[in-house]
RNA sequence: GGCGCGUUCGUCUAUCGGCUAGGACAUAGCCCUCUCAAGGCUGAAAGACGGGUUCGAUUCCCGUACGCGCUACCA
């Protein structure tokens, strides 16, 4: 490993980014971070009727929410638009020219032949010995109809070159040093080495990793839940819990630590701990390196990314006093949600006190009569605090030497006030969220349910 | 069919010949508790099968079974 490693992640613009597919580009992009090389983003777009700018666009776009950047590559979609690096052009359909040299190449050197008006390589007759950095040496002899006949096609009629071949042909040209690929294109790496020993080079060096399945054991396609990334981005997973799960199907650390920041993956990583056998797919162990995630995030961000996924549900804090909108989303982030499920769980922080909906199956539960009444005296007991004492530890004693005096548990009273303030019987922790809401919001919430105070006579609108 | 890769708790994994087989997620019970979570404690749970090699195999070799991949003028 004496050259300075280049590596690239190819993917096919097909609208999707495959989680098995990002996984392959987080190795890389970790192999490259941790040996200090070069990370390389280059579009395999082929096949023109499919790839449209907006398939590309998916790709860059999962690409830079994992955090994984690339240090050559396109900056946008357009395939004629800006890149970085000297190695491009970065999308196969600008890269024709390097094609048709190298196939002309082949065919002066007797390496390459017409025959039904596709080009064909002469391929070795003889097993291949594949070297790789994760399975070891693997020889393949050659299969039945390789017996036959060897030869394959290296550009199709139409005069479109092949996969094998444009793929080989890039990785020359782009000067790749080691190829870290999925298992599926193991068996196909003889042709691959054959190619680059016809090019007069030595090939790079390989590492194929284990595939990853769905639950059952079988393939992941794209249909499968969980197989494309941009589902997590909308459900709200912490793109670094992404990163993390991805980096433990098929790798792990020496030290067995499970929860690892991208920093401390690009510390420990190398392919010499990468295992051999396909891993299946496990939401829930993801969900929970989310929630480790999201919990150790720096405040600053877990409001911001908070707020982000507040307003694509709907949920408008603009009117808000931002440090009302922060400690509002902070007391959550304990909760272990996914932050498309934030809504849900903080929105009736923004709402006015009268659009406050309370269910009827909620109020079935936590505002009948009696409660009412509790809430009415919870609320008198609440008027009697200052605006400065109005924090959760006040409110807790309070709530706690009010359900004293009434000679009921503090369920009694936390039910109806927490049914009253949020609408519903599940959320943050109900003194916390009261301190945030303040006593006006709380009085006013109260007021529209309790009854027996004397106030406002606890009349619901 | 041929060629290749794989096989440790339900799942992800540790183990580089000595293991009472460890951890994490999930799961069961208990504790804590204002809801939901979280947290704490405890438990159940694994070496596909059959042969070798060895004083000793989860670890090495062979076979079988099963799974997966490749076998295209797909990528």
């Amino acid at each position: 490993m004496s050259l300075p490693v280049r590596v690239r992640f190819a993917p096919s613009p097909t609208g999707y980014l495959h989680i098995g597919g990002a996984r392959t580009a987080l190795f890389n992009w970790l192999f490259a971070r941790h040996h200090g090389g070069t990370f390389v983003l280059r579009i395999e777009d082929t096949d023109t009727a499919r790839n449209s700018q907006a398939a590309i666009d998916v790709i860059l776009q999962g690409m830079r929410w994992l955090g994984l950047d690339w240090d050559e590559g396109p900056a946008t979609p357009d395939p004629d638009g800006p890149s970085r690096g000297d190695r491009g052009p970065y999308f196969q359909s600008r890269r024709g020219e390097w094609y048709r040299r190298r196939i002309a190449e082949l065919r002066d050197r007797g390496l390459a032949y017409d025959r039904d008006g596709a080009v064909y390589f002469r391929m070795t007759r003889e097993a291949v010995t594949i070297p790789d950095m994760i399975v070891g040496d693997v020889r393949r002899e050659l299969t039945d109809r390789e017996q036959a006949d060897p030869d394959w096609v290296l550009v199709r009629s139409d005069g479109q070159p092949v996969f094998h071949l444009v793929n080989v042909v890039d990785d020359l040209e782009m000067g790749i040093t080691h190829v870290i690929r999925g298992e599926d294109h193991l068996s196909n790496t003889a042709k691959h080495i054959a190619l680059f020993r016809a090019f007069g080079v030595e090939p790079p060096r390989y590492a194929h990793i284990p595939l990853i399945l769905n639950p059952d054991g079988s393939k992941m396609s794209k249909r499968d839940k969980g197989a494309v990334v941009t589902n997590y981005i909308e459900d709200g997973y912490a793109p670094e819990a992404v990163v993390n799960y991805l980096s433990l199907l098929g790798w792990s650390p020496a030290d067995g630590k499970e929860l690892l920041s991208v920093a401390e993956l690009v510390g420990r990583f190398d392919l010499d701990r990468v295992n051999r056998s396909p891993a299946r797919f496990d939401e829930k162990k993801l969900a929970a390196l989310h929630f480790e995630h999201a919990r150790a995030m720096e405040p600053g961000r877990f409001v911001e990314v908070g707020r982000e996924y507040l307003a694509r549900a709907g949920v408008l804090t603009g009117g808000h006093d931002p440090a009302y909108g922060a400690a509002a989303l902070m007391t959550a982030r304990e909760k272990g949600l996914l932050f498309r499920e934030l809504a849900a769980f903080v929105g009736f922080y923004f709402k006015a006190d009268e659009e406050m909906e309370v269910p009827a199956e909620v109020q079935a539960k936590a505002l009948g009569a009696l409660q009412r009444q509790h809430l009415g005296v919870l609320r008198s007991a609440y008027e009697r605090l200052d605006a400065s004492g109005f924090t959760a530890a006040a409110l807790e004693a309070e709530l706690k030497r009010v359900a004293g005096e009434l000679g009921v548990k503090a369920g009694a009273l936390t039910q109806p006030a927490r049914a009253a303030c949020t609408g519903s019987l599940v959320g943050p922790s109900l003194y916390h969220l009261m301190e945030v809401l303040g006593p006006g919001r709380v009085r006013s919430r109260m007021g529209r349910w309790a009854a027996g105070d004397g106030v406002d006579g606890g009349k619901p609108t």
